[in-house]
DNA sequence: GATAGGGGTTCCAGTTACTGGAAGGTCAAG
DNA sequence: CTTGACCTTCCAGTAACTGGAACCCCTATC
């Protein structure tokens, strides 16, 4: 398989797969003519990634995910703290996005939105109370 | 004031005012020494940037909201306007996360967590349902 | 007067995870 | 033989800072 092959198997672009490799992600082999050839164990790997990185875990838990991935003499406890921790993280910004939004989307509610210049939102910005 | 004063009263660490002077949000005066002298506007307008930032407005956004918010002559809606679509914004990275913790943390409850090498996390990102 | 400290200054590089673009090689079809 | 769709590398840019090095300034103390 080419890398555009990949590409639409794994829904990632080229570029992305190209940097997977220039950061040692996955190691596909080369052809005559200098172009990348993957095998169906580096689309699998790049599906894993895809799907890793949908879930919340950067880049370098992917890593290390893969590399538990394949060590069958991994404990399935140091899969689950990576999870635990990207869970986490997750649930703090949706606290953290969840603050923002209740005080954003009140003052949206409360300026008129009209050419005349008073606004609550700016009024706040100016003099957040403490 | 000098950058460690407004520092603390804005709550905002010397290099990131350094930075915002560098972008031009702000341009504090310049005493003989070269240090930078910040007047109680230059306070406010970092105090207004905190908080503007921390409602999830981006720099660029914050710039606009300056200029709206020094000229009198501005539309309210044109704040509106910035503030809905950073509302917007916040909700659908809302949405996101939650999608991605539905999924993990289901993932993660299924998961026994010990030293044995079967895990439910790695299983779902080696073989994603379609 | 020398020195120690706690300010301040600039500039350069690094962070995360890509993404865009330029310049150019390869290959199959017409 | 050219066209077009691939592929390659390399360089630069994104957002919003942050860390660190090297150096200046000011005050207080020995």
């Amino acid at each position: 398989m080419n890398i555009g092959d990949v590409a639409e198997a794994s829904g990632l672009p080229p570029k992305t797969i190209r940097y997977y490799e220039e950061i040692g992600l996955i190691r596909p082999q080369r052809s005559g003519n200098g172009y990348r050839v993957f095998s169906e164990a580096d689309a699998h790997k790049l599906i894993f990634l895809v799907r890793a990185r949908s879930l919340g875990f950067s880049v370098e838990e992917c890593r290390t995910l893969l590399s538990l991935y394949e060590d069958d003499t991994r404990a399935s406890a140091d899969v689950r703290t990576l999870a635990a921790a990207a869970l986490e993280r997750i649930e703090a910004k949706m606290r953290e996005l969840q603050q923002m939004q209740g005080a954003l989307s009140d003052l949206v509610h409360r300026c008129h939105g009209d050419d005349r210049p008073d606004c609550p939102i700016l009024e706040d910005l100016a003099a957040p109370r403490a």
